[in-house]
RNA sequence: GCCGUCGUAGCUUAAAGGCAGAGCACUCGGCUGUUAACCGAGCGGUUGGCGGUUCGAAUCCGCCCGACGGCGCCA
């Protein structure tokens, strides 16, 4: 038997917009999104999770106390409307509830939101700006990528694979790390899966996992969060074409999911419904030597060597239709445990995803898989290799060739939904000058 | 870490050295089809904090706090 969920007897309002109960009694229950009176009548608009609409009361057919109640109602108040459905042109939505009944839930205060709404007046009290159209899109178009990154690898044959959040190590350099105080001695929050994944494939084989990742940079940018959704994959025996691939089959895999089921919030958050359409595979795929040629052809002033800052990202991006790797870069701008290529000793086997708008969605790499060399590195990098001896382990005890990447979960749903900034495509945004509410 | 902008009523804002004002919200009253209704009235201020200049500071100066925007770094 099917367990109940609590819904029976109640409707959800989407349905009355689309028709389905016209000219029928129903209940509905929900939020008060906006109201009118005019005297001997009242407006009352009615929201749930699915959407709006608009239950009307007169005054005549309530008694005296009862209507002045529901009339005198704050927005946000919580209720039961019963009454017929009426298909009503003057109706938003077209359809409207003649109320024969209203039970009060909970009568809300003064609703500290209202049309009038600066950027930190709406960080402030996130926990109710959830309650709009627009964060319930997100939030929605949120869902479907988490399960859509899910489906793809565990359709790929990848399994899924947890590291833990508390670690000694750090991964991606120690400046950025959030130290905690685990009894007396100091660890930190993750900043990848990756390492104690690279410990797991011997036994599992490919792996994959989505889980915060956490980074103390000082960036304050549109496309950075202290804490943030990390989907990341390693795979055994994997090489640089392989772990393309599967960047750009998840990629896709999630935009198809997200077109699927989120094609009324898209258009809502007015994202570019036939850009995401057009996009299907081959992704470009351009080496940094190339990437740099092209960038001083279209005038750019880049130094050889260096990383890509915003501008040459944007014109890069602006290059292509779709989604571009760009692989093989200069191993000084790239971490430790990236690999030489045998062919170019000073590049690295890995790439970055970068889509207009956002910048890198993906970062990826063969992993260096000598443990002399990987040591090298770290010295180089000014690390005390000791405190990866465990890691190094995964390097001596039948090192096998392998690789993985890390994806932004957050900066793909700022993709897909054309958001200003990243905050927005996480319920609670952890941002350099904010961790609250 | 660097550069910049801004803090005035619950919210959004006006007042560029001379009486702190408005719109929205809220409260009260009116209105028989509203569409983020409309009409009338009312409530609401230590102008982020501390100090300074001045007869007089929301306004000028200094320090502090907070937020936002951009760069760098990253996913």
């Amino acid at each position: 038997m099917k367990r109940s969920l609590g819904n029976e007897g109640f409707v959800p309002i989407k349905e009355i917009l689309e028709g389905k109960h016209t000219d029928v009694e129903v209940n509905i229950r929900g939020w008060i999104h906006r109201t009118r009176d005019i005297g001997n009548m009242a407006f009352l608009n009615v929201r749930d999770p699915s959407g709006v609409v608009q239950a009307t009361f007169v005054k005549d057919e309530f008694d005296e106390d009862k209507f002045k109640a529901i009339k005198d109602l704050l927005v946000e108040s919580s209720l039961k409307v019963k009454g017929k459905v009426k298909e009503d042109e003057r109706a938003p939505g077209g359809y409207e509830i003649a109320a024969a009944d209203a039970e009060i839930v909970h009568a809300s205060e003064d609703f500290p939101i209202h049309k009038d709404q600066s950027v930190e007046h709406l960080l402030d009290n996130r926990h109710l700006w959830m309650r709009s159209t627009e964060m319930r899109d997100i939030l929605n178009v949120r869902s479907t990528v988490f399960g859509a990154i899910h489906d793809y690898f565990r359709t790929e044959g990848y399994k899924e694979f947890q590291s833990p959040i508390l670690t000694p190590l750090a991964c991606e350099g120690g400046a950025t790390l959030f130290p905690v105080d685990y009894f007396d001695e100091e660890v930190y929050l993750t900043q990848s899966w990756q390492l104690y994944a690279e410990a797991a494939i011997f036994g599992l084989g490919d792996i994959y996992t989505i889980a915060p990742s956490f980074r103390a940079e000082k960036s304050r940018t549109p496309r950075h969060l202290t804490e943030y959704w990390h989907a990341e994959v390693e795979g055994l025996w994997h090489e640089l074409d392989d772990i393309i691939a599967l960047g750009e089959g998840l990629v896709l895999h999630v935009v198809d999911k997200v077109l699927e089921q989120n094609e009324e919030e898209l258009e809502r958050l007015d994202v570019d419904l036939d850009y995401l359409k057009r996009l299907e595979a081959p992704f470009p795929i351009i080496t940094y030597d190339e990437a740099v040629s092209k960038l001083k052809k279209e005038g750019m002033n880049v130094e050889y060597g260096e990383d890509f800052g915003v501008p040459e990202e944007k014109k890069l991006t602006s290059l292509f239709e779709k989604p571009v790797f760009v692989t093989h870069y200069p191993k000084e701008i790239k971490a430790f445990y990236m690999k030489r290529d045998e062919k170019d000793d000073s590049k690295v086997l890995g790439y970055d995803l970068m889509v207009p708008h956002v910048g890198e969605l993906i970062g990826g790499s063969v992993r260096e898989t000598d443990v002399d060399s990987m040591i090298r590195r770290l010295k180089e990098g000014g690390e005390d290799p000791s405190i990866y001896e465990w890691f190094l382990d995964t390097r001596r005890y039948g090192s096998v060739p392998h690789a993985g990447y890390g994806l932004g979960v957050e900066r793909v749903i700022m993709w897909l939904c054309n958001l200003d900034h990243i905050r927005d495509a996480i319920p609670f945004p952890s941002t350099p000058n904010r961790c609250r509410p």
